[in-house]
DNA sequence: GTCTACGTGTTA
DNA sequence: TAACACGTAGAC
């Protein structure tokens, strides 16, 4: 049984209402109740009617019993007059106060006509005066808002499409980069394997990586030697493409081609020289087995260079140098990486080791100036290659350093092959660069901005590099941000590790990257990226802590509700320039609260329920409350709701920090 | 125009 | 947070 202190209150005022309508109410309710039913209009007319009413009355009047229809009519009346003197001063007052005058006026207009006690309701009553007040001021706020609002709307689906796009990318992303590697060829295994060795943070490309590695075999010694697996696994490709193309190419010319092609073997259809790099992969494997520990890579050289051409010699030094130099290269990525000399480094590294320095330049350029080393890199071996090319037939360790670089030029282009040319070269590289960069940069920001830098210095790096960057900005910015995503999807203990150092590092950032999560797309054209990248933190912590149950779900139905978070994106800039945020802030609550109807989804459970279940609070309190039984109220419409609430305060309270940073 | 129920505000 | 109450958009 309902208990009568709730109902008297409310329902007295409701029930008066109700009785001012008069019987033409209860009809509605019926009807109301009816059309819920639908099909069992009839029983579900008697069963409402009774459920609801039965409840009603005794919540009307708790110490009267239910009596028949008509009587509860009366009573309720009578009813009505009671609790309208009684009443009024506690229930209504309280609402009178906030909405208006109605609590004196409704009593008085109750014996209106149904219509009019509707209009007075509405119209009449001056709650109904200060809520339309609100409302009209609502209104034409809304207006104007609703234009922003609509498009907002619009926005919004754009918005949670593109978050999902970028989550989804990234998921994809990441989940395909395996596959990718493993398609594509080396030049994303070694993208992957740098990135890999540096942040070690992705597992599974180093296994893919490592799998990879497995054919060059002999390589791990040395790595293993270093301690860092990835970095290890990243010389070990390349040494081992390396040693292989070396052997291949025969001629200094061809080497280039064959680098390409010893790539593209993996990948596409083994070229002319795929042929004897099979081979030399064969036999790394069994040189491993057969020379075990020692030095894999002189012994698979050696395999490769006799059956290859003579320049295995070459390979062998080479090998023999990296054997030295491994660990110093180590060293000196270590002491590369702090000092960041990408250049010093590279020429070291490649000098001393064509393979190890190519992950290792990456690790250190990837911490100073993610976008810009790498590329850095590729674009100084790929310009380099032709020069080299032609320099390395010349000498041979220059053909090892050019090899080494080469190598990973094939790998990093590995979908083009065809950069042998020298002429190619330059253009090729540049696409090059940009799909490159748009892989490496990922990892590498993320793992910067996550890791100890401060998001200002990420930031500034971030800044320096898309401008380095010409071609790679815009796509890489984009790119950027999926990879955010993937880093925040695929790395999401990691990067909330890293998070949570980031921020007491970086706490202000926070506020903002909620903001970016939904501004995401807004930033897309702001070129910065250094509002994404902490955004892709903050979302990722924010996102994740308040979210994190929304977050799969929720955040694209949240971004539809964050129409308030659209109206975030949209607005800011607009409330920037305006002035205070609090004004605009103000104005936006009531833009926010002004939402389109949504329709129920008709999937859900609730959705296809059609009869109501006549006993909740929505079912007995129809007349008044107009809402769905709540056994049949769309999950949707729920969920939305709450997270529009939540979101609204977590993205009011971030936008007004948000705001009074800006 | 009617009816349902969504969205929002208010109250407890 | 649930319940109540209201206005009104949207479907019919
Ligand atoms: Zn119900
Ligand atoms: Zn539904």
């Amino acid at each position: 049984m309902p208990a009568p202190t709730k109902p008297n209150r409310r329902q007295t005022p409701a029930q008066r209402k109700k009785t001012q309508r008069g019987t033409s109410i209860k009809g509605q309710t019926c009807n109301s109740q009816k059309t819920p039913a639908e099909s069992t209009r009839s029983s579900a007319r008697t069963n409402q009617a009774k459920s609801g009413r039965s409840p009603r009355r005794t919540r009307k009047d708790p110490g009267r019993s239910p009596g028949s229809g008509s009587h509860a009519v009366n009573v309720t009346g009578s009813a009505r007059l009671r609790r309208s003197s009684s009443l009024p001063d506690s229930s209504l007052g309280q609402r009178k106060s906030q909405r208006g005058s109605r609590v004196s006026v409704a009593p008085c207009r109750s014996p209106k006509a149904c219509t009019g006690g509707k209009n007075s309701r509405r119209g009449s009553s001056g709650k109904g005066a200060a809520s339309r007040q609100q409302n009209t001021r609502n209104n034409p706020s809304s207006i104007s808002i609703n234009n922003p609002s609509p498009g907002g709307k619009n926005e919004k689906p754009d918005h949670k499409e593109t978050p999902r796009f970028y989550h989804e990318d990234g998921v994809e992303d990441a989940a395909s980069l395996e596959p990718n590697d493993a398609t594509e060829g080396s030049s994303l295994k070694a993208d992957t394997q740098g990135g890999n060795v540096q942040t070690e943070d992705e597992k599974s490309f180093s296994n893919d990586n490592e799998g990879d590695l497995k054919q060059t075999a002999g390589a791990a010694s040395c790595d293993d030697s270093d301690g860092q697996l990835g970095d290890g696994s990243g010389d070990r490709t390349s040494d081992s493409s390396e040693l292989t193309s070396s052997g291949s190419p025969g001629v200094q010319g061809s080497h280039d081609k064959n680098d390409t092609s010893s790539v593209c073997g993996n990948e596409l259809d083994h070229l002319v020289s795929s042929g004897k790099q099979d081979d030399g992969s064969t036999f790394q494997p069994d040189g491993v087995k057969e020379l075990a520990l020692k030095a894999s890579r002189t012994d698979e050289s050696v395999l490769i260079v006799t059956e290859k051409d003579g320049e295995s010699l070459d390979a062998e030094t080479k090998v023999e140098r990296q054997d030295e130099t491994m660990r110093e290269k180590e060293e000196i990525a270590v002491k590369l990486c702090s000092g960041e000399s990408e250049d010093t480094g590279e020429k070291e590294t490649q000098t001393s080791t064509p393979t190890c320095p190519t992950p290792d330049p990456p690790h250190c350029n990837p911490l100073t100036a993610q976008p810009g080393s790498p590329l850095r890199v590729f674009s100084n071996a790929a310009t380099s290659n032709p020069t080299k090319a032609l320099s390395a037939s010349n000498s041979c360790v220059l053909e090892v350093v050019s090899q080494a670089k080469t190598n990973f030029q094939p790998t990093v282009y590995g979908a083009k092959p065809q950069h042998a040319g020298s002429l190619t070269i330059p253009d090729a590289a540049l696409k090059v660069q940009t799909v490159i960069v748009t892989r490496n940069t990922p990892v590498i920001i993320c793992r910067e901005s996550l890791q100890p830098r401060s998001l200002g210095e990420s930031d500034l790096r971030e800044t320096p590099a898309p401008g380095g960057e010409k071609q790679a900005c815009t796509p890489s910015e984009t790119k950027d941000k999926r990879e955010l995503h993937k880093k925040e999807m695929s790395f999401s203990s990691f990067s909330l590790l890293i998070e949570s150092n980031t921020k007491p590092l970086t706490g202000k950032h926070e506020p903002n990257h909620i903001v970016d999560g939904a501004q995401v797309p807004m930033q897309e054209h702001d070129p910065v990226p250094k509002i994404s990248t902490p955004s892709v933190d903050s979302s990722s912590t924010l996102s994740c802590s308040s979210e994190s149950t929304r977050s799969s779900f929720s955040f694209d139905t949240e971004s539809e509700t964050g129409c308030g978070d659209a109206s975030f994106s949209a607005l800011p800039g607009s409330w920037g320039p305006e002035g205070t945020g609090l004004l605009s802030y103000q104005t936006l609550k009531p833009q926010r609260k002004e939402r389109k109807k949504r329709s129920r989804c008709g999937a859900c459970e609730p959705c296809l329920r059609k009869i109501n279940c006549g006993q909740c609070s929505c079912c007995l309190n129809r007349r008044t409350g107009h809402q769905i039984c709540k056994l049949r109220k769309c999950v949707e419409l729920k969920r939305r709701g709450h997270s529009s609430l939540i979101s609204r305060c977590d993205a009011q309270s971030l936008q007004v920090g948000t705001l009074e940073v800006s």
